[in-house]
DNA sequence: CGGAAGCTTGAATATGCTCAACACGGGTGG
DNA sequence: CCACCCGTGTTGAGCATATTCAAGCTTCCG
């Protein structure tokens, strides 16, 4: 049963921002009605499938975009074609590099994904106009950092099974976000092989690891994608 | 030949920060006179020797602080003493994760460096006063967000022979950011060890690396720490 | 039913690690 | 002033882990 949440003054608030999941979170959340209304003249909503590319790297940034359902991929690329991604957005997370006029990631849909997209000029004039979106913008800004580190130790220091068991703990907790005795039940919102660029290794590598776990009995997989979890326990001290 | 800026009221500038190298840099450039002065008031020099941790991981944090000279390193570590540097900070980065009140990393003086300690919350309550100096932080943020997704990069795709060279690379543009083509000539902040912590690798291979590139005449190398590129060009082909 | 894409599994190989010995340089004390 | 010692760095040999290359299997779709 969903509810239409209550504004103060509900009417001035656009109706397509209404009826939006991420009005009250992410960088939305800090605007007043007034801010929304003017904001939400310049957006719209776009819908993207897996695999579409939004933003290359090197190339002029035009807009922002928030993200209302589905996983985003930030990946980089040497010239030889190895290929690491090095962040993940989720719902409400604002995409695209503040203040910056070129990316310096390729942004990519991981899955299906619905984004709002703003325009580079109207989201940075109304930064500077209200300190509390600056604010928020911010703090996405410094956990995205921790995710960042908390993962180069990964990247750096785990072996190939704590890195998958390591990447299937952090899906279990973003997706849903149990306890952590709890059990869980997901789908995975990337294939092997952006797994295995997301924790830089082979696809074979991440596939061996994967069926090692399932020969333990520590996750059980059904169709490639779906997974449960019958013990996030026995998942975390896997971690490493 | 080094001669005082002048502020435009120069007489309200505190005399410490009058002299400060970090005082048009980093944050406080960010700063008019009476807001200097302000902070000022809370803040105090500090002096530490290579090696001592000025702030432990999960710890409270009751302190920022600007880097006046010298090189900070932030560090993780596994459960089970595997080590990974996080991130390298110069002068005059702000030291400290802001807004958390626990440190997310742990902080450590990998050369002599000299501090400017400002109280958690004299900056805090700074920043919400001002957009500015918050503009400036989140600025700083950003770079090192973008330099960790650089570096997630040489861990998660790089050999080590790219490794090492990415590694000299870096040092070697923040230390002496003359030109690509240049000749440069530095004293690396890390001791081996430290090297091998950033890079995910062990010192022994990091030693054979550094050898191999000796080898080749690509770098040369006296006492260990003191390091010459004689071409930066031919180093940064090696970086992958 | 056939084909393609994505995934798994196996065998051989290479890259970086472990363990161990040794070299260098700086400081200390006889 | 030299001998010694300790921390730090280098080098070598054998080994483990992850990669490469190759084949075969699922699942999805036409």
């Amino acid at each position: 049963m969903q509810t239409v949440r209550k504004d103060i003054h509900n009417s001035e608030v656009p109706v397509l921002c209404q009826s939006c999941e991420a009005r009250h979170q992410g960088i939305c959340g800090a605007l007043n009605p007034e801010q929304l209304l003017t904001l939400s003249k310049a957006t719209r909503r776009v819908r993207k499938d897996a695999g579409e590319e939004l933003m290359a790297d090197a190339m002029p940034i035009s807009s922002y975009s928030n993200v209302l359902r589905g996983v985003i991929k930030l990946t980089k690329v040497l010239e030889d074609g190895r290929q690491q991604v090095v962040g993940l957005q989720f719902a409400p997370d604002l995409l695209g590099r503040p203040f910056a006029s070129e990316s310096r990631v390729s942004v990519e849909a991981a899955s299906q994904v619905d984004l709002c997209v703003i325009p580079k000029q109207a989201l940075e004039a109304l930064m500077l106009d209200s300190a509390p979106l600056e604010h928020r913008v911010m703090m996405q800004a410094l956990r995205e950092l921790d995710e960042a580190r908390d993962w180069m130790v990964t990247l750096g220091r785990k072996t190939a099974a704590e890195k998958v068991a390591s990447f299937l703990f952090m899906i279990a907790s973003h997706i849903d976000p149990t306890d952590e005795e709890a059990r869980a039940k997901f789908d995975l919102p990337l294939s092997r092989s952006d797994i295995a660029d997301f924790l830089g290794l082979t696809i074979e590598t991440v596939s061996r690891q994967i069926s090692k776990l399932k020969a333990d009995g520590v996750i059980e997989i059904v169709n490639y994608r779906h997974v449960t979890v019958p013990d996030l326990a026995r998942l975390r001290v896997r971690c490493g």
